[in-house]
DNA sequence: TTATTATTTAAGCAAATGCTTAAATAAAAT
DNA sequence: ATTTTATTTAAGCATTTGCTTAAATAATAA
């Protein structure tokens, strides 16, 4: 942060010092918001989770033959995402399955529908 | 992709194969959707966002001011949000104003609403 | 025209990401 | 107890990302 030399003259001084606040107040919610963001912004991860929202359950194993991925690959996508709680599993003898958590069914419920109706390009 | 040798003794194949084919027809739409999610998945984006949701217009020199941050560093990043149609800019004069376009203030509202009441922790 | 203001672009680099391979863990079957 | 099946973890590496600095572009003011 060097070249701050432009600030503007007609600058709205009230705005930048009320969102400079909203900046400080909120800054926790969007480290973690775009934390949560930047998981489903992959393709990867994005089909996983339309899959799970989809089928309800499936497991490693399943996500590696229908991507045609390796499976630690898939394992480690997993994880991300079981870690920052937008996936939760259950376990049914050796398999372990996967599923979306509620409030992430919830949150990403719009882009499912836009999906579902292969009608991305329509909507953005 | 090598290590294809779980494919589990009771997967259940028309599930594999439905999971597939959904893959395939919507594999476009996964890439656009997660190329999009992934801009907002930063969080210097995500503030750009909100404060422009909530000012309706900003310029590079504004952002800058309020977010401590580089010029240069901000002009890439609205940049990036700009070609991918998350914003649209207008002149007046010598400043360019970057403004929301009016499908991602719809997309993305219900993350602005969670943000706005700093709820984030409640809801995921 | 020349200088100033506002913004963009290009090059370079450190850090983060996503995949591969190989080894480790854990439950079930033989 | 040993082998098989399902999954996870660790290490390594190539690619991508986000920032910095410096130069380029473009509109306005002097």
């Amino acid at each position: 942060m060097e070249n701050n030399s432009c600030i503007r003259q007609q600058a709205d001084l009230q705005q930048i010092n009320r969102c400079k606040d909203t900046v400080s107040e909120l800054s926790d919610s969007f480290d973690y918001l775009a934390n949560g963001l930047s998981l489903v912004g992959n393709s990867v991860r994005l089909k996983i989770l339309y899959l799970l929202f989809e089928e309800k359950r499936l497991c490693v194993c399943d996500l590696s033959d229908i991507l045609g991925m390796n499976i630690s690959a898939i394992s480690q996508h997993l994880r991300k995402m079981k870690d920052r709680n937008l996936l939760e599993t259950d376990r049914d003898a050796q398999t372990i399955f996967y599923s979306l958590t509620a409030e992430y069914e919830k949150l990403l419920n719009p882009f499912f529908v836009i999906l579902d109706k292969n009608k991305i390009l329509e909507a953005i």
